[in-house]
DNA sequence: TTGTGTTTTACGACCTCC
DNA sequence: GGAGGTCGTAAAACACAA
């Protein structure tokens, strides 16, 4: 078990490239290199309210995302297994990360769009509730054949 | 430093689907 | 019924201006 984080708050340790101000990936900020990563998914029940997840991790599961907003199970235990995490954190992860880009589109669709009194032209109504429209507006071009990300194998026939 | 705002894990409540 | 979804929230970790 090596869920102790190192003081690695400590000075020095944003020495990694990926540490510098602006960085397409913004958790890639927080370059903690939580203990030096293991990971057993410790939960707030237990001795310690939350774990911070390696940069490993993070980019991990990160690239699952870009590659599809939802993992499956064979790919959730996968991952788990690889990158030392239990199949809970892993969805929980995506859970967050599915919520943290709505957040995300809903401030951007806020700032580009000030709040106008809707024109009927306006108006393209999604009968499920703007939460899963605006949820990937471009999201077939992840799938799609523009995708910047290749084909994992294991999602081939 | 420190005070404050933001982000990141983790959970519970509730809902839907199989 | 159970698994997994969203939504709301708690609290640690972090960023940053003062």
């Amino acid at each position: 078990l090596c869920w102790e984080r190192t003081p690695l708050g400590g000075p020095g340790t944003p020495s990694s490239p990926g540490a510098q101000r602006r960085t397409p990936y913004e958790w890639m900020r927080r370059s903690v290199a939580a203990g030096g990563g293991g990971g057993s998914g410790k939960t707030r029940t237990k001795d310690k309210y939350r774990v911070v997840y390696t940069d490993h991790q993070r980019l991990e599961l990160e690239k699952e995302f870009h590659y599809s907003r939802y993992i499956t199970i064979r790919r959730k235990s996968e991952l788990a297994a690889n990158l030392g995490l239990t199949e809970r954190q892993v969805k929980i992860w995506f859970q967050n990360r599915r919520a943290k880009e709505r957040k995300v589109n809903k401030k951007k669709q806020q700032q580009q769009q000030p709040p106008q009194p809707p024109t009927a032209h306006d108006i393209t109504v999604t009968p499920a509730g703007p939460s899963l429209g605006g949820l990937c507006p471009s999201n077939t071009s992840l799938l799609g054949t523009s995708s910047p990300m290749p084909v994992k194998e294991e999602f081939l026939p």
